[in-house]
DNA sequence: AAAAGTGCAGACAGATCGGTCTTGATTAAT
DNA sequence: ATTAATCAAGACCGATCTGTCTGCACTTTT
């Protein structure tokens, strides 16, 4: 198969990607083999036989663990989503300084996940571009993982002092977040991290300096 | 059927998405259905049966005027593409003031088309979001219509006599645009536009001012 | 050691996929 | 008016889809 044996993503470069993490039991076989090929080439266009091949298991083990595809999708979200959030904010707790050191590291932090050659965007921004009107699970799944984001960004701007509404900053960097991973997966240049970065700064710029 | 005869994007409105414009012939009823339930429901999850369908035309039909399924999604991206920037230019065009006006101006005109009930997002995104890693033809097809736009911006912010690069004034609301759009498409926000034409005036306040 | 329990392999089923082909209707030309 | 030519309708095909079922192997318990 094109897709050969290796597996982007390696720990210790990116965190992201239940994929790269060890597994043993049939379980975590299917969820790796189910998280690159979603995530790589598309929710719908993977079939569950493509993903019992590549996990290296057999249908009803995959059918005995999750009800449907459907519940697959969403264990693998899940999965893909807490797994990143680990490595993420686990790199933002390394960031020494005040709020606004740790909150333009933010972008330094997705500089290192734009330049994983396994790069793949988000997945749920590609799980909503790819059901969007159609799913409205896959969307609120969405914005618990967003959630996360704009709560501990809503906690930076908190002690940042910053004048105005805290939750509009929060948007501001959603959009400069989501812009600089759609930019990075359609051009496969990860300086748009520092774009984006170069926003921010301008932006936290015009909210703390008189 | 639950998509029912509505269609979203009335002309006039929105100009976004071909699936409303007038059509006779049986192309162009192939063409509209496939562009509404494409971007509606995604590329892989719609079949050709569902498209004939809609069209009220039979297979055949379809693949005499498209070799397959492949290159009716090229035609559709490509229809949709064209008849995006005849809108929004077409709404540019009507903007008047100096170059930072006009910059200014897309997120008005991108506010309105967020506001359009029928948004789905940017097909382009949707669709390299759902083939990604699988497909160079359909992420060289955005670079293209993303092209479009960037050129438009860099004229402008020549206009504008930036200091600095002036592509990276294009990237920069290149990650603006995209970050409105997929944060609209997540939330149904229409405000989001708002969000990033600011970030992009205190952005272009550093380019001007000294 | 025997029996009950657990879990995986692969055949199988019904539906749907993209794509082909034959047939019929309509149009145009002589 | 008759023939030629074009195009569309829908039956049809093999492949593949999601999901089920039977059977075998191994483990655990008493």
């Amino acid at each position: 198969m094109e897709d050969g044996v290796q597996e982007f993503c390696p720990q210790g470069v990116s965190g992201w990607s239940f994929a790269a993490r060890p597994s043993k039991t049939a379980r975590d076989r299917i969820m790796r083999a189910a998280s690159y090929l979603f995530c790589n080439h598309g929710f719908a266009a993977t079939g569950v036989d493509t993903i019992i091949a590549r996990a290296e298991t057999a249908k009803a083990t995959l059918y005995n663990h999750f009800a449907s595809k459907e519940e697959l999708i969403a264990a693998v979200l899940q999965a893909e989503g807490e797994t990143w959030r680990e490595w993420f904010f686990g790199r933002l707790a390394e960031v020494e300084g005040p709020a606004r050191t740790r909150m333009l590291a933010v972008f330094d932090v997705f500089g290192e996940w734009f330049s994983d050659p396994g790069f793949y965007g988000c997945p749920f921004i590609n799980a909503v571009a790819e059901f969007d009107n159609g799913n409205d699970a896959v969307r609120a799944a969405a914005a618990i993982h967003k959630d996360h984001i704009l709560t501990w960004l809503k906690a930076q701007a908190i002690e940042l002092r910053v004048t105005g509404d805290v939750a509009e900053v929060a948007r501001s960097f959603a959009v400069l977040i989501d812009g600089a991973i759609v930019a990075t997966q359609h051009t496969r240049d990860p300086s748009f991290a520092r774009t984006a970065r170069h926003l921010a700064e301008v932006y936290l710029d015009t909210l703390t300096k008189r």
